[in-house]
DNA sequence: CCTGTGATGACACTTGGTGCCGTCAAGCTA
DNA sequence: TAGCTTGACGGCACCAAGTGTCATCACAGG
């Protein structure tokens, strides 16, 4: 038997969003985090830079992900098309049975101006990745990075209806959607 | 004669700036900085949310000055052109004075993902003064939040190669410049 | 059986940030 | 002149985030 319980990580996280949610963010330690999770404040900080960063765990692949997914979209693909394959890619990380949890985390996210701040990272990190990877491909700037930006407003608002109370529909459905709408809008700015 | 020095405010921020360029932002304490001021840390955090604020004071006018400008536009004007005369707007924010001391603020936000992503917070906070300002002129969605983004992208381009080294131009003309190579780029992405 | 390794505990410590109260110049009013 | 209020700051105690450092002990490999 081992000396400790596995999955040390999942369950700080598990430990976190629930007491997020009954007490809100503030009212909460990382002392009661690592008490309800059977661990010590120490551990927490080994696992997670961060108070926040508990909420943004496994982020960090998307970025990986959607420079993958634009680096495998064919020669011939327009950034558009490359930044759609590449909505379409993520939804590996966003199946049907991650929403419930999607919701709850970003319950307490909205909720709060230092849990927006760090998303707000996060999804530049995501453009910046797209930016590079568009530009690996031949895209010159400002293409690449306007393309990026367009992806990036199409993935937060393929998020958040996909995250909608009465959303049914995939992930990967609703962002690109999004993303058409945004470049048939392309035509009305100037 | 006053009880204490007047300005607290100001010699707070060039106190913050001075010892972050010394010694780095994460080895300069908000005590020693109030000590170069001739004031108290409860003092500092009167003035400021935060240790990072002290690096953000007045930015939060530029909001204003973006979303008054965008109304302001005549009802003729177009998004990207309500956006353009909003970045000329901003030339009394950004004088050749203030340059220099912009660059200096830039070197030390620059070195800091902290504070990389508080530049990210203001950033997105104007992105939103610029969205509502141009739906206020009856832009439907998504095409102001697309313009906003664009216009934010100009705005970023536009400071970078305004605090860049060897550039003498106006704010303005570098970020109407930028604007108008996204509104080109705009063309390539399909 | 021995030894290294990796994850955790334990503890002290620094620093950002807040609550609360005291102090005193300036300004207003009588 | 006297009295009162207001505003800006000092001082102090306190909490919680985050870090450095060492000890502990199951487990894997030889």
């Amino acid at each position: 038997m081992s000396r400790w319980e596995p999955n040390a990580r999942e369950r700080l996280v598990r430990a976190a969003v629930e007491s997020f949610l009954e007490r809100g963010y503030d009212e909460v330690t990382v002392a009661e985090i690592t008490e309800r999770a059977g661990l010590t404040k120490r551990t927490f900080f080994r696992h997670f830079t961060d108070k926040r960063e508990v909420l943004f765990a496994g982020q960090d692949i998307l970025s990986r992900i959607f420079a993958e997914a634009i680096a495998a979209a064919p020669t011939s693909a327009t950034p558009i098309e490359a930044i759609s394959a590449a909505l379409t890619a993520t939804e590996t990380a966003f199946g049907p049975d991650h929403r419930e949890w999607a919701r709850k985390v970003q319950t307490v996210v909205a909720g709060h101006t230092d849990l927006r701040e760090r998303e707000l990272l996060k999804k530049a990190k995501l453009r910046a990745a797209m930016a590079d990877a568009l530009r690996e491909r031949g895209v010159p700037d400002p293409a690449a990075s306007l393309a990026a930006e367009i992806g990036g407003l199409a993935f937060t608002t393929g998020f958040a209806r996909w995250v909608a109370p009465a959303n049914e529909r995939d992930f990967g459905e609703v962002a690109r959607e999004a993303l058409s709408e945004l470049v048939e809008a392309t035509a009305k700015l100037g």
